[in-house]
DNA sequence: GATGAATGAGAGTTCATTCAT
DNA sequence: CATGAATGAACTCTCATTCAT
């Protein structure tokens, strides 16, 4: 109704059932990627597990990367607002681990869903790092103000370690590292770096 | 083991018997791979660009992953033997940095060719990562010695820290860091680190 | 036969029931044929041109071939009303010049476009091309009977002579005919035929 | 050897089996298009009928429309050099005569795939119409010298006048015109034109 | 050894058409 | 009557790999 049908490249649904089949479709493609791999996830594939023909995913999405692309950002979406509560419910001190442990979190299942979902973000407009960048610089901004000068290379490094270093050992299973100690780590590792900065102390 | 061909004088490919043709196929890749990325590099093209025939590059290596991951490893030997040689030439304090550097200057190159790279890498049963980590390892071991106990956490993070950082900058080239600014702060961050681990400063 | 419907004023749609739904369909086709060419021509395009559902569309024509023969036989209603309408206002030994005009004003648009529906015509039943072969014939009628003897071959080459010339000076417009030039000669062409089968001149 | 490998879109063929994939094509999409028409043409029928892998017909045509645009090749190749020859053998007054044979041989077979083959020809660059504009002009040369001023659009009926004819003709042949009529009607009818134009009978 | 023509499974994608709402 | 989401057969084209020469 009050919806401008904005005739872009795909259509935007007007009925209730299409919503459900762009959840299908997603749904599918993230089992699909996480049990074979990026390079047995085929549209086919997709439509088939999802239940749907395969003309129905072309008609929510151009092509192939745009449905990875899409599964990206609902991942992202999902992550940043999982930060966002734990950060409103539990202030303070506490926020750096609470960070690092949500996105540890979103670490879970197959590296290599991870690195194709991330490449997906990165290959799209959305660039879900550069988001959690900003969701995360939030979370310092208090310290920051404690006279730390936040130069483009600080500002990388403040938001990228955590989830570079989580993502290399979702990348290394085999080393079997503890996930506390990894978090205990992580949250020492940042601490460390914000004190040599100069910022004071929380206590 | 007792593979070393000769060694004249340094840098001999591990695959002498092959030839000229192995480095041309594998420099034809390289290229390739920088210049039109992953999925525009196919195996004719290579072949093209090498100036070989299509067999004779199923004459050296058994599918397409394998140049590729023979390709990485030829890089991470390189790598590699630049720290040697740095380490060996400038002890000393300063290791960390030379390190940091020689690992920068190993991102140089389209991010998408050195995605492709680490990613053969990785799935090829060399994982130059893992051989940066022992090779990192050395360089601190006098250091580690000082007193600090060295978790498989912390171990992942002193070693894989640089380069995922390096790796997720290469990433996201728009953001413009300066090389010089961002070496600096890796620096920092892994002094600030092993200061945290309990390590007395080297001054 | 008895489908003549009220009859208004002129040239009412054949399909009158359909109301605005049809003539909207073939506008939209006619356009996005003249546009984009016969094979990005969808029937999903030609319902969103429309203004109409594509369900809307298969309530008044069971096919996709169906749309364009209608288009077609719209297309030659008009021509040979026009034509008929000119000679029944300019009658006499002009006749000839004139349909040629009238043919030559039908011609007018993307050759692509008028490729399409002749064929389209062709194909089904109606056969413009055969429609305008009679229509043409009446106005020669005269002369016939003036002692020529009218043979199916030269039946065909008096009717077909000037469309399929036209027919193909629209297909090469980067020759850059001159379309009163041309009417001139497709003129003195049919005279000088009409002459060579002993049909004695107008003056 | 001397063969430059100009490296074009598609391989130019370096062995002795290569021609031979390259007939076996065309002949299949003759017979194709001759038997099921255009729009059951397709790639892997044509690749079925020749024998060959669908593989090989991309090894040597970049896509579909090329094999159609060089079969048209192919074909008026071939016409050109029967008139030509046809021309040299009967020379004189007959010349006119003989071309219109030719022509209309070569318009034996199904009028689909003759559309289909002019069609592909004038979207290709080659445009065999034109080719065949030239080859007739040769032939009235003599005759145009004898005081016929050659405007472009009087060229345009001259060349373009039997083929159109023929065309159509071959495209209606539920009418069941008589081959030797028509010749002998569109000889007449281009004798009346040049007539008309000026020229001086031959006799 | 080197060559390169041939292979063919299978990929992504299109679009005329149907039918439940 | 109108709608438009869903369908799925069929299409064009790619490219890693093989093997006769």
């Amino acid at each position: 109704m009050s919806k401008q049908p904005t005739e872009r490249k795909r259509r935007i649904p007007q009925q209730a059932r299409a919503g459900a089949s762009v959840d299908a479709i997603l749904d599918a493609t993230l089992q699909l990627l996480e049990a074979d791999g990026l390079d047995r996830l085929t549209t086919n594939h997709i439509a088939a597990r999802a239940g749907v023909s395969i003309g129905t995913i072309y008609q929510y999405f151009p092509d192939k990367k745009a449905i990875l692309a899409a599964l990206a950002e609902r991942k992202a979406v999902a992550v940043r607002e999982g930060i966002a509560e734990l950060v409103i419910h539990e202030p303070g001190a506490e926020a750096l681990r609470l960070i690092v442990r949500a996105l540890a979190e979103s670490f879970q299942g197959s590296p290599e869903a991870q690195e194709a979902l991330l490449d997906a973000s990165a290959r799209s407009g959305a660039n879900a790092l550069r988001q959690h960048h900003e969701a995360f610089f939030a979370s310092i901004d208090g310290r920051a103000n404690l006279g730390i000068e936040l130069t483009p290379e600080r500002a990388f490094i403040l938001t990228h370690a955590p989830i570079g270093l989580l993502r290399a050992a979702a990348l290394e299973p085999e080393l079997g590292l503890d996930p506390q100690g990894l978090e205990d780590e992580l949250v020492r590792l940042m601490e460390a770096y914000l004190w040599a900065l100069g910022a004071r102390t929380p206590g």
